[in-house]
DNA sequence: TTGCATTTGTGCATTTTTGCAGTAAATGTA
DNA sequence: TACATTTACTGCAAAAATGCACAAATGCAA
């Protein structure tokens, strides 16, 4: 465990209230028959917030079970992006491994996320959305900064190509999830998400 | 212990506060040797604010290691002294046991503020600045809602009357402590501070 | 002595939380 | 059917917490 003061207080209480609100939102979901068992007073008051506070955090109480916030960017993700001199693919897909996991979710809440998700499966619309929400943001992203000698044939636009490797790396990162076991690190799934992604190369390779 | 929804939560999470502070604060001075071996700091450290909060609860370290806050009036308690109909001595006085017992402070933490000044006597002169404050605000009321028809004798002025009201409540309040116990409750201090009082008639009486 | 570091305490701008009023939709109830 | 109640969510103003710069006092070392 990191030593706490090196975040500042005024973050360390926010990541605090984040997953207070997160925790008491999961647990009362799955205690009590899913969305509709809890309400957000019900959240709130074990949290030890107001009601107010809550939608501060969360813009759903869908969002609070299920522990997703508005994927952000972050600028030392990005410099990371731009310093790497791997592959272009891998570029992408580290880096949108990297977004996806600058999230508060540690391996054990993406395991109770998903078994809610199995629970109660009107909350897997939630999810495919929020991976939509990545794979634009990280696709945006890529095109702003893609090199421009990076295109690797004509039959590509600039943008196609970014959407591509973005498209990838969702795919990739899915399939290294599915695979993953509770016992997994965030460093065996970014393993495995490689892995899925050259397996890909060697799939598509075929393709006439 | 009271059913914690009947405190509006702004109002809970400040006594919270308070209370952590005070806790933190007299729990270190008592590890450390006093005020000089425990530094803000340190206090709001364990406490988990800012060094700027402490100082929007507590005037000094002092304050935050005794527990003593700016004693305030009430408007309740303003009330229930207008609503009295004791005689005015008593009446005072339970009008000067209701502003000190104001303070958060509870029975356990006032023994040990007791044993905090017992064991490093350079504090005790915080007390009793504070016990002084208690007594002119008290005696300023007094003076404020004092029935004009309550003036026992011509030999005194109003002012008089209510400094003097004041000064037998801070007498009787004092006594009271002396001989409170660990096991006293409120109730118990409040009949031991009536008791100081009329014993306090009995010597004044023969006075001459 | 002088200079440096520590500590208490304050002023002020920014961020966060709270409280409250109110909208919109869903749900129960006469 | 109409009507009250509950619930999710928003906008806005006031209160509280934070971060930061800074003053004053104190101690400690050269």
């Amino acid at each position: 465990m990191p030593p706490t003061t090196l975040i500042p207080l005024r973050e360390r209480k926010r990541l605090e209230t984040w997953s207070t609100l997160h925790e008491a939102a999961a647990s009362l979901a799955l205690d009590h028959d899913g969305l509709n068992g809890v309400t957000v007073d019900a959240i709130v008051e074990r949290a030890n917030v107001c009601a107010r506070t809550f939608f501060n955090y969360f813009d759903t109480k869908e969002d609070a079970v299920l522990g997703f916030s508005e994927p952000r960017i972050d600028d030392t993700l990005l410099a990371a992006f731009n310093a790497s001199t791997e592959p272009m693919t891998n570029r992408v897909a580290d880096f949108y491994f990297d977004v996806v996991r600058s999230s508060r979710t540690s391996g054990a809440g993406r395991q109770r996320r998903a078994q809610i998700i199995r629970r109660h499966p009107e909350l897997a619309n939630r999810q495919i959305t929020h991976f939509a929400q990545v794979e634009k943001l990280v696709s945006d992203a890529v095109l702003e900064h893609l090199p421009s000698q990076a295109l690797p044939t004509k039959d590509l636009t600039v943008e196609e190509f970014a959407e591509a490797l973005a498209i990838a790396s969702t795919t990739a990162y899915r399939i290294a999830v599915r695979r993953s076991t509770p016992t997994s690190t965030g460093d065996d799934d970014r393993a495995a998400m490689h892995r899925a992604l050259s397996q890909l190369r060697e799939v598509t390779q075929h393709i006439r």
